[in-house]
DNA sequence: GACTGGCACTCGCCGATTCAGAGTGCCAAG
DNA sequence: CTTGGCACTCTGAATCGGCGAGTGCCAGTC
């Protein structure tokens, strides 16, 4: 059985109202607020049709209906309309992101930006080393037996990691190992170096072989290996809201959750090119989070993505302008990073 | 009037059961798990002596005591044994520490560490800036207008900011505008550096003063105005342990002082030598944790300090066991960095 | 003077009970 | 297919009473 056109209104109806009042809506309140040009009754029986079909449900006997998350799945597929941006959240945007110095301050600023204009827990990852490129390598001496190797890409990212030599190395003999580092790997994407480094220890001299296959390994290890995303969080006061009530009572496992980086990754990763991805309470591969929503997208400059934004929330959430600002911020900083 | 021993006894026997069962405790309870040699009657005398005083409270009229901030001022002052680790948890602590390959790496791991020790919020600040000194600066150009800056610090820390230079610089100059700047700075603390960095712009000559003026600008906007500490937080779902009851049912104002890091800093900064600093309660500046308790210290190699970490729970806390646990925590770690 | 046992009293908690209101499902009629 | 009407259900708030923990005080004892 299809639903039709009104069933669908109504099914709207229920979920704005819903995440507005955060109570379970009935049908009188529905044609009061809404102007369906229907009756109670005829509201109640199409109700009773969209709980059968499984996409609202009552709390309890008699009490108004409550959208499923298969409710807020078709909802979001196909009846929200998209809400655009009021000028005051692009200002605040505009605001809130000019003046970064650094990308650690663009991620900083983005990350509490989109926790304050959703009013939800934002995350933000780093631009993701495996798609950028080796802009500089330095090698600094520290001591005689200990360098220490900083990655710059052209992402802005900037890595850095102490490596513990075999045996004392001269400073001129760093100062070389420098250049042919930066000649063989410089402009290279990461992901493409591991045989590339091969390559370069292979074709050091013997003498010299033992610290470049040193530096080699702690090159591999953090750039590839030890796939070293980086996220930054924001908003968990946000979840403290609505006393509550989302989240059956205890925010435990969500914070819990949120302080995994592996599991912000997983959210707020596995880009696609260009989509909004909305994941809705169980559609969530991870238990903690059940009962929450989260809305993510890729971003990056150009059309290109270097990395993942989003935020979670309840799964009561205004999806259509959770969505819109989402994407706006996407696209800010998009713009923001293709100007470096 | 002042409080003889057995009030004192029972001050404390209070404190250990209320943080122990987190209920009101009543003098016949006391008197059977706590082996005063005196009956239910005397210790309530005691109790109404020391409610007198503002050590405890009840309440509500005929329930339990419950300690004051005052009553677990005295207790931690006064009253509290200096309880040891287990060997479990040192070798927790050791087992947790090694391995730790990066500056970034020992601050995460200490802060997971500390929260999971001691069952609360933990913050760890990185080594402060403004107490280390400049192992080796590097200019890394990216184009002919912008260079890289890169700090690195002899605790460990490296810090980079993106130099937007005012005209066109050859790489050469590059090179050895970095072996002047390391001459001058490398090796001073960084809190002297500000008159060293005018002195480097004066002593430039004239064609390419312009270029060090921006970059000294930069060098002293980065090292010292926005003085940069930084900090780690963990620990957050420990706040939503024991249903909330501490905390007064919202976790809100919390976590919102936890989202400010000037928040924590005050927390945790702000560190006398080798003093273990209990903020309890009201004592805190910080209107939103009035509810709360701080335990924190500073760290370093040796005796030097040049950080501070600590933690974060309810007043109802085993402020002997967290105090302990801390101190430990800090100690290894300022081994650990005392190694580099 | 300090401690103790006894006793009356207070008051919050818990379960049961009641009541009103919101909302439903169903039915018969338009 | 829609609508108005109606009986029914169930929750949440408010009320009530008994229970019990815990207290404060007092008189007696060491």
């Amino acid at each position: 059985m299809s639903l039709d056109d009104r069933k669908l209104d109504v099914l709207r109806a229920i979920v704005e109202d819903y995440v507005a009042t955060q109570e379970p809506v009935g049908s009188k309140s529905l044609v009061e607020r809404h102007h369906l040009g229907v009756s109670p009754a005829t509201v109640r029986n199409d109700m009773a049709v969209l709980e059968e079909e499984g996409y609202i449900r009552q709390p309890h006997t008699s009490a108004g209906r409550v959208p499923t998350d298969a409710g807020y799945r078709l909802f979001v597929d196909r009846l929200s309309r998209v809400k655009a941006l009021s000028p005051a959240e692009r200002r605040a945007i505009e605001r809130f992101l000019v003046g970064a110095v650094d990308l650690d301050d663009v991620v900083h600023r983005t990350v509490r930006l989109l926790a304050q204009l959703t009013r939800q827990v934002a995350v933000v990852q780093y631009p993701s080393l495996a798609r950028s490129s080796v802009r500089h390598l330095e090698l600094v001496p520290i001591s005689t037996t200990r360098v220490m190797l900083v990655m710059i890409a052209d992402t802005g990212r900037v890595e850095q990691r102490l490596v513990e030599l075999p045996g004392p190395v001269a400073a001129d003999a760093v100062t070389e190992m420098r250049s042919t580092v930066n000649d063989k790997l410089g402009g290279q994407r990461l992901a493409d170096t591991p045989p590339l480094v091969q390559a370069l220890v292979d074709d050091t001299p013997v003498d010299r072989r033992p610290t470049m296959a040193c530096l080699a390994s702690v090159l591999l290890e953090t750039l590839v290996e030890r796939s070293d995303e980086r996220v930054a969080l924001a908003g968990t006061a946000n979840l403290a809201r609505g006393g509550m009530l989302d989240f059956q009572g205890t925010l435990r496992p969500v914070l819990e959750a949120l302080e995994e980086e592996v599991i912000l990754l997983k959210l707020i990763g596995e880009v696609e090119p260009s989509t909004t991805r909305v994941r809705i309470g169980d559609e969530n591969e991870i238990d903690n989070l059940r009962s929450a929503s989260v809305v993510s997208t890729g971003y990056g400059p150009g059309t290109t993505i270097v990395g993942g934004l989003g935020v979670l929330g309840p799964t009561r959430m205004d999806y259509p302008g959770t969505i819109a600002t989402v994407r706006a911020v996407a696209r800010y900083v998009g713009d923001l990073l293709a100007q470096n």
